[in-house]
DNA sequence: CAGGGCTGAATGAACGATCGTTCAGCGCCC
DNA sequence: GGGCGCTGAACGATCGTTCATTCAGCCCTG
């Protein structure tokens, strides 16, 4: 008589997560208009109809998806820094867990890329993506009355700061340069005199 | 070079740019997974058949559109600037064109992104958009012998100089922000100190 | 403890819709 | 009248989705 708060969901979290790594897989190999759900399935070694147990149908699997990559980006992108570090190693431990994050993760990096140009979320999905962000949002004003950042519209702090990487880390998605340790060190230059106090 | 499609004497170039105009149109509002070629003739004014008369089929029907949009922001975007203006103006001059092709042809920059990002263009197309790409390069390459630009490995330049406003006008399209002047005016200062010889 | 009824996760063939593509015929212009 | 641009119904393939069926594990009864 063990009284469960779930109602017996005999439903496996593994087959769950096979489904959605098999989605993240195949879209960031074939495209988003690619990708059916006869292959979805195949990939994650499930029958199509035990997709559509897991998730209300392809859209609803692409946002969730979806939700699921962004949330774990900014997991461990965003933590906080030491505070006592200068400032521009303040900036580099955050700057270089994003890139990283980007760079280790073409696939999911992609995904994102996919998702949000071609108008495939809901509304409700892109509120909660931006929920998400504001984590990001209070670290950054936290930086700021600290000193370490410039005065920005957070809007472009989050441009200077997140656009390049995105520009580089496609680049090499499509194999048309390789990120080398002396290109992050540049970039994070540029970085560092666009959005730090005194230019870095 | 081989033509795709044999091209007659009474084939109407209005016709072939309609065509183009509504697959741009209807691929950035619907997206690239939701943009059938029945779709595409209807919004154009054509017989489905007609755009078989122009383009070899869908996917060639993308590429030619991606090159020609391609094509047309670099055409606008890169032309020289006056050599005999200070490094600052210079840098404005061809980084607002930039910027103000892609805040006023949001269709075509998510229409890019949309190729760019699906795994839809070919081998070929990205062979030819990087050789238009080229065009840039040396205009670049030519400011930082004026010593105008810092001395950055190319990809970072176009990385630091492209990828914050990519950032901004994305977030335009999905309306979560609306890009004043004075937005503009803080991201060109980032750039500035990002790229320019001295910090701007 | 044995075993039969029951539950619900898992399956995959089948379905209607719609996709990209074709082609036989139509009508306009030279 | 000949030929070319254009049409749109038709076609086979494939899409997202459904649902009748299966069957491994759990509970209850004797």
């Amino acid at each position: 008589m063990t009284p469960t708060a779930a109602p017996a969901a005999r439903r496996s979290a593994d087959k769950r997560e096979a489904i959605l790594a098999a989605t993240l897989r195949l879209v960031a190999r074939s495209g988003l208009h690619n990708a059916p759900m006869s292959a979805i399935a195949r990939e994650a070694g499930v029958a199509v109809g035990t997709a559509y147990l897991y998730f209300d149908g392809k859209d609803a699997l692409i946002n969730s998806l979806y939700l699921a990559v962004v949330r774990e980006r900014d997991a461990t992108a965003l933590p906080d820094v030491d505070a006592a570090l200068p400032a521009e190693e303040q900036l580099w431990a955050s700057w270089s867990r994003y890139t990283h994050w980007h760079l280790e993760h073409r696939d999911a990096a992609n995904f994102i890329q996919q998702c949000e140009a071609s108008g495939i979320l809901t509304e409700e999905t892109r509120a909660r993506q931006m929920e998400i962000r504001e984590a990001g949002v209070e670290s950054f004003v936290d930086s700021v009355r600290r000193g370490v950042l410039r005065e920005l519209p957070v809007e472009v702090f989050y441009a200077l700061y997140t656009g390049p990487i995105l520009v580089l880390s496609h680049m090499q998605d499509k194999r048309e340069i390789e990120i080398t340790d002396e290109v992050l060190r540049q970039t994070f230059g540029g970085v560092c005199r666009s959005v730090l106090r005194g230019g870095g």
